[in-house]
DNA sequence: TATTGTTATACTCTATAACTATA
DNA sequence: TATAGTTATAGAGTATAACAATA
């Protein structure tokens, strides 16, 4: 009824939906963690320590999809913040491994309750039905076509 | 079984997961139009000359929520493939009118192609069943939360 | 010589602001 | 005076390349 962008044109492609409506939760999701001097791929990043612990700049840096002097940014950052740790590694002293400090996890929690937030407002319009097959075809893609595991792209403004 | 990311930690978020989808989507499509010598942003302009004919470059502006010096920029380039052409409204010399050539059509239809094929890498191991839900939930959340139609982000690189 | 992290630099994208012409 | 389009400039974000320390 509604689809006046239904069919093959391009924006009715899973790519180009994906694509503007990745750009919008981004959006608004940056919105939510701005108070907290926080960007999309900082909490990127302190979500990679929190699933692997123990992890070189340039690990993260391959595993991210990013090039090593971003890490060093984003790192700088957040070690400005308290939230992450680096440590020396005592066997090579060339290598730096990120640690989430206590706080960091906080802030991390944090975080994931500001997404939770705009997971909410986002499918407020969604059966538990709809929402529920979303979800498990999201994470299929997820999980499919992510052998690594990119940080998002934060949005240009 | 493999949900490592599962539950409300970040990765598991319906906004994060669409950010991170959202910019892989954005890059292949990228990389798929780039030998035509476009990026996303001048697809979703075309795409809005297509759907809605007759438009000035400050309508295109509001309705597609980017600044007017960013719609020259856009035209200028299009104009120079000859996708589309610029036509001064008679009763009112200030405006100019964007209206897709043949050539622009012809051209808009060779991205939907390649939309199309992104489309069907990008959701090859969903079930048809699956798929249609996933469509069904972006159509959804497109015309949801879409007032506006947005242009999709370009990836950074 | 090769590798880790860092710094310096350049490039892309987009917005803001100043300008021209029409109204 | 206000508006449509254009041009010039600036800012954010990220990559590339050169560099220092360690292996």
């Amino acid at each position: 009824m509604n689809d006046v962008n239904a069919g093959n044109s391009i924006p009715g492609t899973v790519a180009y939906r994906l694509g503007v409506l990745g750009t919008i939760a981004a959006d608004r999701f940056a919105a939510a963690i701005d108070p907290l001097d926080l960007k999309p791929k900082h909490v990127g990043l302190m979500a990679a320590l929190d699933a692997n612990t123990g992890a070189s700049q340039q690990d993260l840096a391959t595993r991210l999809g990013v090039v090593p002097s971003l890490i060093v940014s984003l790192a700088d950052h957040l070690e400005r913040l308290g939230a992450i740790r680096r440590e020396r590694d005592a066997t090579d002293r060339r290598r730096q491994t990120l640690a989430l400090t206590d706080q960091g996890r906080q802030l991390l929690t944090t975080c994931e309750q500001a997404a939770t937030e705009v997971d909410a407002t986002l499918t407020a319009r969604l059966t538990p039905h709809q929402l529920q097959s979303l979800q498990e075809a999201l994470a299929i893609l997820a999980t499919d076509t992510l052998p690594k595991n990119p940080l998002p792209t934060p949005p240009n403004p």
